[in-house]
DNA sequence: GATGAATATATCAGATATGATATGAATGGT
DNA sequence: ACCATTCATATCATATCTGATATATTCATC
């Protein structure tokens, strides 16, 4: 990955930390945060088409900060809620399926 | 849902409480839970055919008691864990999206 | 039916994600 | 320039999920 990347990452709160620590993110791992990214992104594509961050908050009894941070990747946004939302937003399981299976 | 689904689903830790509360759930919270629930089953599927329980706890760095509760579809398990764990047994993420898809 | 391996259940202290709140910055309309 | 709306950032107490541990159960194989 170029360092750019991974400055964008920490920015977000994504301990992937030192350049060392860097290195030791297995496959898995950064796997992972690939598609909790892709996620987030999608969320916001899709969330702006129809909604704004208060309504969706809203419907997921949630608060709007908190879509803030989902849908700018930040690292402390669960799977969880990237997922309630994107069924908030009316998403079906195909849709959120196959944003996951573009990752990779 | 059946009633025999519903106590299924209460024996687990799924919080459907009553039957008022259970007839309050929206789609998308009947749609999340069938999600964690199809990841689940896929996971205890394909781990069997690769590894113990322990083996698999251990490349997570989680625990065996963790990974049996993924497999049987506790409530109390993310779906963070369950596509930490798909992916831990080699999963692709084209294989998990699919699992998702075919939910609903 | 005894032994050992795999899996399930129970408890719990610590870690992480959560919604709430306050507030700041950006954008757009008048 | 002002104001309203939307989105971003910061802080925080609480709730939820976590791995660890102990132990029970299931299940083969002998």
């Amino acid at each position: 990955m170029e360092e750019a990347k991974r400055k964008k990452l920490e920015d977000k709160g994504w301990k992937v930390g030192t350049v060392s620590e860097f290195l030791d993110l297995t496959p898995e791992e950064t796997t992972f945060i690939e598609i909790k990214l892709a996620l987030s992104r999608y969320l916001k594509e899709r969330r702006q088409k129809l909604m704004t961050q208060t309504e969706l908050a809203d419907k997921l009894h949630s608060s709007q900060p908190r879509i803030a941070k989902a849908e700018n990747g930040d690292a402390s946004v669960s799977i969880e809620l990237l997922i309630r939302a994107m069924l908030a937003t009316g998403a079906t399981p195909q849709e959120i399926g196959q944003v996951i299976a573009k990752v990779g």
